[in-house]
DNA sequence: CTGAAAGCGCTAACAG
DNA sequence: CTGTTAGCGCTTTCAG
């Protein structure tokens, strides 16, 4: 900015002025200033500007997701970034693998690299960081999960009606001994859908015994084979209802293997891709990942530009979308 | 940082030293400043020190990829988010849309945030900023697509290698009449796959004119409006070539409207998720995106490390995948 | 082993 | 409309 300001036979803070679009610069001046930067091929250092600029904001997002590859947490992060390029802010997306480990190193480096926002997956119990954050009056925004403290803002699918009506779809359709394939307990959303399954279940009079709940499963491989157990049992479930997407994939793959596709109902908590094209198409609860990501950003930048009213608990409504497999009877006795 | 020296009762040079693990401080010190750390919930500012810091380095990579929501752009992202996580890296993630000003305007972003190396897709003729990077000695690897002028780092599937294959592959089970389903012609991996198809096609002695290219594909709905006016032809290519991981979905479609999902063959160019659950599986040149993020990632660390060794052109091989769908034979004259 | 002083590139506050 | 001065939080340099 000195090489700028000398060429330009200008102040530095002139040449401020006219990079920050500041008033009172004569337009003779602010284009001198405009040719010895095209001159100089400069290119302003926002790290420096942000240590001394009021609030200090460092015009930067952290965003931890499950897994950047996730379909799901990468639909979000793409609407994330949408709304965050508009302001010409960046955004640092880190991958939290589930690991409680994983989300407070993630955040320590955002705090170190001090983003003015964290919109956050979390996988852990508690979430310690949070004190760090509200002192530094960074507004954090969580996504996906809620954590169980409350008290922040959340953006989440409405897991636990989306988890009943798929339920509900299925028993709509005359089935009775439902199997619940889910992830691990202690993983918030995995915890709610298993309630809206049992609510439904309640709903309709069928006594939760009749209900099997498969959990822990924590990829397509083991869901694969969790399913596969299941239907080679004596009496195995009529249907089927896999709380996940990668789980949607490793159930598809064992009723494919048992050849049951056109046999056994299935639905599927969030959407997959090509669920539209296999034989017959996967009834799904999808979830609206781009709504998600779009909410959360705007919670973040509205507590950005001073928004100080309570923590917001967003539900994002899922949608059933009809495609085949939830819409197999049970067979005939 | 002061406070915690003042909390210690040390300078502040020696806070310095215990974050940055630096010699030459007594243990006892040491552990009364991390006490204080501790006590203050601190968090070094990196932005801060890497102003002074000799080289500057701000731990920082830019990466720009078609868009954070495509599954091949993701996975890579998540290879590249592994590596710099190992070296304290952190990783801004942008998208491209295919867009030349979109691109040029998100390098210069990164420069402003004074990333040290940039790992890019490109989607422009030409690389302007490359003059600003070269200049500021931050490492520039292209990934998936090659700029034109060379003379820089670039890792890419063997795009034309790749097409040739899958296009020969048609060709040993006796088809002759094969359409291929492209992006714009203007997009480097779009052309080089295109040219690996008419050298297949020239290969077998095939008149070019009877491969059928229909390109300026841009996304799946276009592509299935595209294989659907093929198939109605009097005479349809028996076999088809989707270049591209969209294209492939929107041909799918196509075919399954047609009720030609069983009769036509297909082949497509990078795989898609759940290609093995639809019936027939769907054929593909699968492309390594874990891998090319892991070489690019590789050569840009290697790169900031010093290495100042000739431009390297690393091509990754494609594998073709036999699902069934590339495997029909064309229909009985 | 430790600390004081200078300065990285920028913007806030104030003078002109 | 423009420039000067101080100082953001840190690391470098150099002197104890």
């Amino acid at each position: 900015m000195k090489h700028v300001a000398a060429l330009a036979g200008v102040g530095i803070k002139t040449v401020s002025r006219v990079i920050n679009d500041e008033p009172n610069v004569a337009p003779q001046t602010a284009s001198r200033v405009w040719d010895a930067i095209q001159a100089l091929d400069y290119h302003v250092d926002m790290q420096a500007g942000s240590l001394r600029r009021a609030g200090g904001r460092t015009q930067t997002l952290g965003l931890l997701v499950s897994s950047v590859d996730n379909p799901f947490a990468s639909a979000m992060h793409r609407s994330i970034e949408d709304a965050a390029l508009a302001r010409g802010v960046a955004v640092f997306a880190s991958s939290l693998d589930d690991d409680a480990e994983r989300e407070d190193l993630a955040v320590k480096a955002f705090l170190r690299r001090r983003v003015d926002g964290l919109i956050l997956t979390t996988a852990s119990r508690a979430q310690p960081y949070l004190a760090s954050t509200a002192a530094r009056d960074i507004p954090v925004v969580f996504v996906d999960r809620e954590p169980a403290s409350g008290g922040v803002d959340a953006v989440v699918s409405d897991n636990r009606a989306g988890a009943a009506e798929a339920t509900a779809h299925l028993i709509r359709r005359g089935h009775r001994r439902i199997a619940l394939l889910t992830d691990r307990a202690s993983i918030q959303t995995a915890a709610e859908r298993r309630r809206g399954f049992l609510d439904a279940l309640s709903a309709a009079g069928i006594p939760a015994s009749d209900g099997e709940v498969v959990s822990e499963l924590h990829d397509s491989q083991t869901a694969q084979e969790a399913m596969t157990a299941l239907l080679a049992r004596d009496e195995p479930p009529t249907a089927f209802f896999s709380a996940q997407n990668l789980i949607t994939v490793g159930v598809l793959h064992a009723l494919r293997a048992a050849g049951r596709t056109r046999t056994a109902a299935l639905v599927g908590f969030d959407d997959i891709p090509l669920a539209d094209l296999v034989e017959p198409g996967v009834t799904v609860v999808a979830q609206d990942p781009h709504e998600i990501g779009r909410l959360a950003s705007a919670r973040v930048f509205a507590r950005l530009e001073g928004d100080d009213s309570e923590p917001q608990r967003i539900l994002v409504p899922t949608r059933l979308i009809e495609r085949g497999s939830g819409e197999i009877p049970p067979p005939r006795p």
